[in-house]
DNA sequence: ATTTGCCTAACGAACGTTAGTTTGTGAATC
DNA sequence: GATTCACAAACTAACGTTCGTTAGGCAAAT
């Protein structure tokens, strides 16, 4: 990718963010850059073009970031400390993107739909293994994985509907007090 | 509000839940009810009517239901329970109008999205409060009020992503998972 | 000399909405 | 009991606007 391409990708998202993928229109990205709209297709293909590169690489890092975490710790709680932490240091560091991939990967048509939900479902996957991994361990409670799965997600997900970059909590504090909350809920 | 207005707002927000209001067209709609498009303006004034009506009518039913656990209870945890239980009862019992009330909401134009997000802080502040008078009366941890009360919000939010009405648990069976959960990470 | 990045101009399709009209139904009047 | 009336709820037709996108060209940088 191009440094240009690179710049009109981060700044679109900052627009598309604001009022949502199919509130937005390609002349308000265009104008926002002072381009004309029909000069955003010497970059992307198309408008939905720019809303998968955002969701896929968002979900790229996601899954890079389950990797590590089930290579390098070892016991449930460190595993699950550190998903989080990573979780919450991709969505803080990339706000704008991370806000779209959150709200408007629905956008996505067909074949893009199905491979991102499929990515998904993998990442989902990865938490449910931790939870699982943490029963067996015996240190966490008997528990419904899925449900435990999707309860950390919402809440580690819904950070960004109120992080502020320049607030009073850093990422990691975040993430530490996220932690405590759910270990709490899930350690016996 | 008419039976046949009543049926038409209902089967209106049966279809915007699947692609979400912005991408969801009055043709799209009308296609479903099988009547004229124009038809429909026969009974609401824009299709931003059909989206207002629905996120006040949600709005108004939380509303209503944090003044009874008010009014009722009276300790901090009967009191989170109880709202957990009926916030809920709310979603799964109107599952179509929750998910365009908690996904849509920020395409409300001007005036009708600053009352909503006025009437939401207010939701909000009520479970604050109920965090504030667990702190007080000395059962939940010292926290961040805020930081709860989103957290919980948001995980009781997110069930709407999953939630199936055929499916294995009911909503009181959710709510008190939820509790038991959440109480886990606030109480001392 | 080729490529990159943007331009102007315009396309057809889809959008939300309106004006004005017709149809069906149930109550009121003869 | 038949006729009239009122109204709700749908229709047809079309409006102006905005949509995403394409074709083709031009200028500056490599």
């Amino acid at each position: 990718m191009t440094k240009r391409k690179r710049e009109i990708l981060a700044q679109s998202q900052s627009v598309l963010k604001e009022k949502g993928y199919a509130a937005t229109s390609v002349r308000d990205i265009a104008k926002a850059l002072e381009i004309e709209p029909a000069s955003l297709y010497s970059h992307f293909k198309s408008k939905e073009d720019i809303l998968k590169i955002t969701c896929f690489e968002m979900a790229d890092k996601f899954e890079l970031a389950v990797k590590e975490v089930n290579d390098i710790y070892f016991n449930a709680e460190e595993k699950l400390r550190m998903a989080i932490k990573l979780h919450v240091e991709i969505l803080t560091q990339n706000l704008d993107s991370a806000i779209i991939f959150i709200r408007d990967w629905r956008n996505l048509s067909d074949q893009s739909l199905k491979d991102f939900t499929a990515k998904r479902n993998l990442y989902e996957e990865g938490f449910r293994e931790i939870v699982q991994t943490g029963i067996d361990e015996g240190v966490f409670n008997e528990t419904d994985k899925k449900f435990a799965a999707l309860t950390i997600l919402s809440s580690v997900n819904w950070i960004v509907e109120w992080y502020q970059p320049d607030g009073k909590l850093n990422a990691e504090q975040i993430a530490e007090k996220l932690s405590n909350f759910i270990l709490s809920g899930l350690k016996k």
